[in-house]
DNA sequence: AAGGCGATGTTGACACTGTCAACACTGTTA
DNA sequence: TAACAGTGTTGACAGTGTCAACATCGCCTT
């Protein structure tokens, strides 16, 4: 049991704010998080963040951004299409999704929750949202290309698709929604009737 | 100009903080809804809303369920199905929802925000909800009874038809999607690719 | 090697918040 | 008339986000 004197500088600090703000979002929710108690629990004074974000807001941006990289992650694990998927590679990108959003469920409301309204104010955060919606028309043109999915504008499309999982996700997330025996079969049949109604 | 002098008590304060409340959160949002700034703009004491209310969670319960009813109300107003109306005034519900949610962003992301995760702890919220919810089953069973609709599972059926109206909603109201021109033609377009995958 | 400088942390304040306890007023009831 | 329950007020308390002033440190220049 040695005394570990902590140095002055400690080193990580942004680093260890942005996971313990996690943490603290996992177990009690974004609203419940708090400068001076994160400060606390990452011991350090309750200004100390003040070097590394100019806000409280900042620092929730960025772990909500932190959200969204792990969830591009996720997605693009999947891997690439096969060359006459009939629509399944989408749609386990739909089923994927939604999963991300209950197994971070806390996580998942910060990231479409009321900072996202100030996202213009972050051009990373706007700049990782512009991509992956980019991505997704992306996708939806190559089905239409093989004619797998009906002549509609592909932007539509795209927010049609991307409306129904997150709907399904905030949901399930908000707690609006008692939670079904199998989530992932209503998340599989909810893409199902979606790619149903898109088909050509 | 007659000074008036205010009596001692106000009379009708429950209804007014109810009122001023929903007034803030249209004008900035539920999140800058303060106790002390709503007894302020009501014109009493900044602890008086708490002999009507025990919480400021209370009070936006309070608010929230007034736009769950005012919702209520518009979408019953749509009247109820002709005999063979072939689904048209089931889409109609769902652009009349989105519409709602556009018409009263701050409103709806309330009702839908945190606060709902506490909402079996206010019983006629819960209570209200589960109408909604019992009557859109009804709706969907009665489609499926004449053949209109697929004969799947009716609760499954109702949980993404809500998926998908409240996914655009509340990607709307979030400012998550730039505002397409016409957005009830995305609406429509969005309800009728949702039946189309539900068609039987 | 000296010293200074910018980045990073700390201390202490400020105005503001939600909420509680104690008190004031008032219309109704006994 | 007197008590009372409902409603409103005053004043406190702990907790919050943030700012300004100060402290400490590693690194760069000379």
């Amino acid at each position: 049991m040695s005394i570990e004197k902590k140095p002055y500088h400690h080193g990580h600090l942004r680093a260890a704010l942005l996971e313990e703000a996690a943490r603290m979002i996992a177990e009690a929710g974004a609203e419940r998080v708090t400068m001076r108690a994160l400060s606390r629990r990452v011991g350090v004074s309750h200004t100390a963040p003040y070097r590394h974000f100019t806000d409280k807001e900042a620092l929730l941006v960025a772990v909500a951004a932190e959200g969204f990289a792990r969830l591009k992650a996720r997605l693009q694990a999947l891997g690439v299409p096969d060359q006459d998927d009939d629509l399944a590679h989408f749609q386990q990108m739909g089923v994927t999704y939604i999963q991300f959003a209950i197994e971070n469920p806390a996580h998942y409301r910060l990231m479409y929750g009321k900072e996202a309204l100030r996202r213009a104010q972050y051009p990373q955060l706007q700049a990782a949202a512009d991509a992956a919606y980019a991505e997704l028309v992306g996708i939806i043109e190559a089905y239409q290309a093989t004619g797998t999915i009906k002549s509609e504008n592909s932007h539509a499309l795209a927010y049609i698709a991307w409306s129904t999982v997150h709907g399904l996700a905030s949901l399930l997330v908000d707690g609006q929604m008692r939670y079904p025996e199998d989530v992932e079969a209503l998340a599989r049949l909810t893409t199902t009737i979606l790619l149903e109604g898109m088909k050509a």
